[in-house]
DNA sequence: GCAAAACTAGCACGATCGTGCTGAAAAATC
DNA sequence: GATTTTTCAGCACGATCGTGCTAGTTTTGC
């Protein structure tokens, strides 16, 4: 009743831990029952079957990122304060070991039908959301234009963290964080009131 | 030693379009072999190992991204034309079925080591050093001033191209190419002399 | 046309995958 | 402390994976 609960959320980390590298495809129980220490029938008996597990992975993941991202933005000023710090934590998100859980399931799902796709794209249109919410409050606080189009500004600095996370993490290129802010304050001012 | 090659290359092609939907990793020689109506050994006597196989997929995606991206913007005139073009031929890439390979390759690699990861760094690599390549036409037709940081033009072209497959690909949003090209002009205005 | 080379189907191997049953150990409830 | 429920290891299953050998057919070079 409440070590099933204990240990299901253990399997849980360790799974999000492990499929930041590998994917949720590339995900085995057979590894994951290995690195959390228990059977593989230990462990499939928490998730009635893979996909539910993989279901499990990309919640917690989502609420990880949450806690990391999301609300750490929440409580910073309304604005372009709080605009450029939900960027910052979202660039120190990208950094997790193994990369970010978001773009792989993306990139694994895409072509695809079935619950893991829909949950994907239910993941993707909150991330792209979150950004078109706190950008709206540039715009109720006065900083930015009435006529913004937030999906324009949504998308635009999306763009700005997928390549990003392409030039640190992939091409491993020292100078990518400075540039993404130089895109950064160059996007914010052409809103600029 | 004619007709070996032949099918080689028709088992590739077909490969490459398998790799777009399932990724390198969800690529089986099974699934390839039965949709290339070959025997699973017939398939994997034309390259010795699954590994060599999955390198020669990247091979053959490359030479096709340079026959329908690079090769096209290469023939338009020197400056922001080319510049434009070179974005125009790779959205039209990304609306491939199954998606990029380039984009399935770097998130499956990119927590790796071996020759798979080192290719596709290598990939990305060349593929950000043509949109810098291009960019530099336009400083040196006088188009772009002088002091123009070519890979901070790169770095944000890149952003535009990735965040309008996230939104039309995954998101399926109307509006990305539009928005994708009213970021691009935003940018070339910002470099403009 | 013939000999040599290249190509490919058949078949089998060890490994690993997801899944599920069964029973013992542990924990929770009273 | 007894009992009922939960938790988990052992084990086995069919399927599929990559790999490789062997023979026979097809294609090529002369």
């Amino acid at each position: 009743m409440r070590k099933g609960e204990l240990t299901r959320q253990a399997i849980l980390d360790e799974a999000v831990r492990m499929a930041r590298y590998s994917g949720l495809s590339g995900l085995t129980i057979g590894s994951l029952a290995a690195a959390a220490d228990m059977s593989k029938s230990g462990v499939y008996a928490h998730f009635k079957s893979k996909e539910a597990l993989q279901l499990a992975c990309m919640e917690r993941n989502s609420e990880q990122f949450i806690d990391e991202v999301i609300r750490p933005a929440l409580a910073k000023p309304r604005g372009v304060t709080r605009l450029q710090a939900i960027v910052e934590y979202w660039m120190r998100w990208y950094s997790h070991p193994g990369g970010c859980l978001f773009l792989a399931a993306a990139a694994e799902f895409d072509d695809m039908t079935g619950p893991l796709h829909d949950q994907m794209v239910a993941d993707q249109r909150g991330l792209l959301d979150s950004i078109a919410r706190v950008a709206s409050t540039a715009v109720s606080e006065g900083e930015f234009t009435g006529d913004t189009d937030l999906f324009q500004v949504a998308q635009e600095v999306l763009g700005i963290l997928l390549s990003y996370n392409w030039m640190s993490r992939i091409l491993t290129y020292p100078d990518a964080a400075e540039r993404a802010w130089a895109a950064f304050n160059r996007l914010v001012d052409s809103h600029r009131i």
